[in-house]
DNA sequence: ATGAACCCTCATCCCACTAGAGGGTCAAGG
DNA sequence: CCTTGACCCTCTAGTGGGATGAGGGTTCAT
């Protein structure tokens, strides 16, 4: 399989392949005689765990100790675990930001169309403390 | 007023005053005779408009368009009211988002400590597409 | 043999800062 | 007068997670 079909399989892209290689996200595979790429299945494995892990908002150096937890099916399952806990936490507070933030911004009303900037309430809200 | 000082009154670290004097937010103020940056009441409304703003979760981009807006007092609100609408819409794409994640991370249950990585829910709903 | 599609490496850019190196300035205390 | 320490200066490089582009090589069908 070359760095072409893997990335389309894997909903990455080829840059971003080559990207995880440089990480050591994934093993360097082999090379054909024209020096290209050529991955096996498991590659495609292990590229799947990272995009869907990535996808669900786990920065790279979580991903990178979910692998390591992955790799060792005799380890226990509680550090992944904490991972997971810890992760939730954060998209939570991000949740309570956001929805503050909507309702702070929400608050201006919407539309002064006719008015000038003197009297624009976006403005008016960003020139004076909450 | 010494650039430690507007710092501190801004909520803003001396060196995110000076990277913004660099990118032209502010103007650059005047010096002392030992070099240093002397900053007026106005170069402070203007930073805690940029604090407030960022914030708020405008990029420095939408920050200088509503600093432009806001120094022409005379042009129309519509724009400002447009860049307000569009990061509100931005909000609730995260939202959602977010709202989704969290969802699919809490639905592997939280705990299983007593089991082995191979049994780990965690690592196995990263292993199977959703 | 030629063109298109694919691949390679290496360098540079993005955002919005942050950190560090290697210095200069200034006021207070001894 | 000298030192100490807090503050300030410029300049460079690094962060995360890639994206983009230059300048080439390979493969395959026509």
């Amino acid at each position: 399989m070359k760095i072409g079909q893997i990335a389309e399989q894997s909903g990455l892209k080829v840059e971003t392949v080559r990207f995880y290689e440089a990480e050591g996200l994934i093993d360097p595979p082999e090379r054909s005689g024209g020096n290209y790429r050529l991955y096996r299945q498991s590659h495609l494995d292990r590229l799947s765990f990272i995009k869907r892990s990535r996808d669900l908002g786990f920065t790279l150096d979580q991903v990178r100790s979910l692998l390591r937890l992955a790799d060792d099916p005799r380890g226990s399952c509680a550090e992944a675990d904490a991972i997971a806990a810890l992760h939730i936490e954060e998209i939570d507070r991000k949740l309570a930001d956001l929805a503050t933030l909507r309702a702070e911004i929400a608050a201006w009303g919407g539309s002064c169309d006719t008015t000038t900037v003197a009297e624009c309430r976006v403005i008016d809200a960003l020139s004076h403390a909450a």
